[in-house]
DNA sequence: AATGAATGAGACTTCATTCAT
DNA sequence: CATGAATGAAGTCTCATTCAT
């Protein structure tokens, strides 16, 4: 039930899993109490269905960017992260709740939290390889190059999406992107 | 007292800040459950004081790390990256509860979360300043370049110490520094 | 509704009344929750009318037993007794629930559980007495020892129809026929 | 805690399992509800502890009874079972609880309903064997007869030591004595 | 300083019952 | 008559914290 989710949505990320109460969350959501149990077997399945949902609006927020760069002719493989992290700082912008719910899903359902950083990391991976078979990207980019980029972008949405109100995001998003075209060198 | 923050450590690494419980830690401690109070006011305040500490044991890892480097003759600024970067690795690689307990930390204790992050990121920064006017870096090099940076850090350390056994972190700490190098084009 | 009778007794035979729920007798009887209440007004009503149910099938196997003897020409008193006890193996046999039924309702239906003890003392009594105004019993019988004869036949009825698979039943009704007889003195 | 024990005991006795609440068990016992948990791990446990304690209760009951007998000379073996009667009603109108007890551990802990009847019919058992051994009894005496008296002693007790306030309980045990001795005929 | 029995607030979860369709 | 989603009271159990010894 989407009335449940959602209100789960700002209750987590309000308080953390065990500070919030279901008691709480109905409220939220309006219903009573014992209508939560219609839904969801437990707050723990609860959770995890946040979780399973979070991660996939994510997703599909970032696939929708690079659906719509490719809409406009190929992209190149920079372009293509740029658009990623930069549809990533969007949504985090809008549901800054994700990362405590991310984050926390490492204590309530460990599995589901390397699940979501894993297959993370291997779309990216497979962004970067298409970008050095396109000859763009290096040849020898492998998985830690992926963490790497996923780190980055982590980090900068932590930053600039959720604590800094107003930052300019496509200045974050080309910042990160000089960054993979040439380090931070001279 | 030691004893406690050391069984803190290990009891908060393994359930998480509210699944683990005084009187657990007191057991692993082998002190009675009272005797915990006469040393931490409340669970909130162990936990505080074991972010704390485990926050400046990081911290002094890598800055041992980087003036064993500084005693071999003047290193250049990727040769501390990389440094700082291989001794958080091994940090981690020996305190794998560190993640979760920081992790946590944003729920139990959010300025003690934000301090953590804000004050590696402005270390990080330091030094990158300090590879600009070297002239080894770039001039424009600012906050954003050390987020991105300690995020690359904070995620390899994830997927390589914590969650790898094994794995060779020379390599990694290599593939960071050329990331910082030049990044991942042709 | 038959069909919800029948599918409580399954259910508070295999569960006892508190673990027993509506839902799932009404599963059992498939029909709907709703359903349930058009036909009983609540949980207790249904156990009530559950314990009647039970308790006139009881009486009537018992009285179907002994009517066919009679038709084969008067039969004595511990003809009776034994018939009765007989027909009382039988039924438990087959609705081995009838015990848990019954033991609960001292819980559910108190009132219940004492008519339906008094009323079979009552019943028990009465035959006695027949025995003895035709010569064949002792002069003395009373209240007493009904209820001494009926805790024989429910224990026997508990330790070799409900809790024995494939007791001889005819033996059991025997040997409480000869203790009546003559005791169990030499 | 024997505070506990006895609090548990009237409670369960005056509502059955599913109706009795630790909330109030603890009150009768005026100790706090998370005192409770200090000496039993569930309410299961407590009701557990309280079989047993209350199968031990009555064993010893007619334990010393019959010893008492036998300090005064050698007993019959119909002394013995009328002893063992009488001391069981006697316990009986002291702990009316008991029969409540016992019952509902049927469907709360089967295990421990079955073990107390058999276990008290196997002792039964026993003092008729050892009567017949001295040419008092029949030979042909088995289980099923000692299941046979416990019934009579069971239903004796409800009806004589529970239901009925300030009966004649030598009368009722000196009655079933004459039907263990000659049965109820003529 | 150390101990650990006692405390009680708080949270999850169940399920009989209702009622609009 | 039948349905089943919604309700909310009630109850078990946990655990941080206190305090008398």
């Amino acid at each position: 039930m989407r009335k449940l989710l959602d209100a789960a949505a700002v209750e987590f990320g309000e308080k953390g899993f065990h500070a919030a109460s279901i008691s709480s969350i109905t409220q939220r959501a309006a219903v009573a109490l014992g209508t939560f149990y219609t839904y969801f077997d437990s707050k723990d399945a609860l959770f995890q269905a946040l979780v399973q949902d979070m991660s996939a609006q994510v997703k599909s927020s970032a696939a929708a960017g690079i659906a719509q760069l490719h809409d406009a002719g190929e992209p190149s493989a920079l372009d293509v992260e740029q658009s990623a992290l930069a549809s990533f700082l969007a949504f985090a912008s809008e549901h800054k709740e994700i990362y405590r719910i991310i984050d926390e899903s490492e204590f309530v359902d460990p599995a589901a939290y390397k699940a979501h950083y894993e297959s993370t990391a291997a779309r990216i991976l497979e962004r970067l390889q298409a970008g050095a078979d396109k000859g763009e990207l290096r040849d020898d980019l492998e998985e830690a190059h992926a963490w790497a980029v996923m780190g980055m972008n982590v980090f900068l949405g932590l930053r600039y999406a959720v604590w800094a109100e107003g930052a300019d995001e496509s200045k974050v998003s080309q910042l990160a992107r000089s960054i993979l075209e040439r380090g931070i060198t001279k």
